[in-house]
DNA sequence: GTAGGAGCTAGAGTCGGCTCTAGGTCAAGT
DNA sequence: ACTTGACCTAGAGCCGACTCTAGCTCCTAC
């Protein structure tokens, strides 16, 4: 059986974690199963564990809450049955991350018009003609 | 003259932040031009504050850090001749909102994968037929 | 045998970004 | 006269998500 079995360290590495957030993971109970340790206590992590980390950090990157996380976990771990609970959960954070990328994309039209102002204003200013009156910068009243 | 004025209550509505939360961006020196008072010692902002605002809280929302944020209102504040640093500033922030909007996308797949897992297995399940070994919901060793 | 490095626990500290409190002023309405 | 409500300041408090520290145990290599 290749069962593997990683430490904490290795784990870290390929999840992008810190140590420190993993354990901090494990005692916010976001571990979906309880993390085995070797004779001398150490934790020793399987695939499946670090599948799982894998996904934690994808929803949190995404915005899930620590709490949210932790809600899921809990349906995962009572097993079967909740699978309805999960989807919702789940479809609800879509939604969520969906709109955000709506205006994280309406925001970005923001920022390209104003860096397209200044890339305009200096277009100009380094084409030679003096520029009487620059077109307001930001506001009418700066400074 | 139609300067209209308006009071703090009046550009929280319209900004979307709280009275508190304005007090507190002027307060980290957030605020283009300072802020106006009336005899009492109130509050008194014009459209171009509100303006001023509304980016700030733009730039927040796709995740300037206030700092950042305030060097830019320093540039402003400087006057004309640093428009390059501006436009610095500004792409390389345009660009941390791509990034941003590129990971949310990826996680978003990752998500939608999952939430069509789950439809699956419930489409499944209420086909009536018995789902004898149901496909590994999380991972190998839940529980 | 001893120095280094990785791991352990419990708990304290940090940081960003607000949010709230206490204690007060002022203007308008009843 | 008095209550209400919006505003003021200075400063404390809070929340989320880590991050770090102290003091310890192992194991390995020199």
């Amino acid at each position: 059986m290749g069962t593997t079995g990683l430490s904490i360290g290795q784990v870290a590495e390929r999840t992008g974690l810190s140590v420190h957030a993993l354990r901090f993971y494990e005692r916010e109970g976001i571990l979906a199963n309880p993390v085995r340790r070797d004779s001398g206590g150490r934790r020793v992590y399987g695939e499946d564990d670090v599948e799982w980390v894998t996904l934690c950090v994808v929803l949190r990157a995404s915005g899930m809450p620590l709490p949210a996380i932790r809600q899921y976990t809990d349906m995962v771990r009572r097993g079967d049955g909740n699978e309805e609970e999960r989807l919702a959960l789940l479809r609800q954070h879509r939604e969520r991350v969906t709109a955000q990328i709506g205006q994280l994309t309406r925001c970005l039209d923001l920022i390209g018009y104003k860096v397209g102002v200044y890339e305009d204003i200096l277009d100009r200013g380094a084409g030679g003609h003096e520029c009487v009156a620059p077109p307001a910068p930001e506001n009418g009243r700066p400074v």
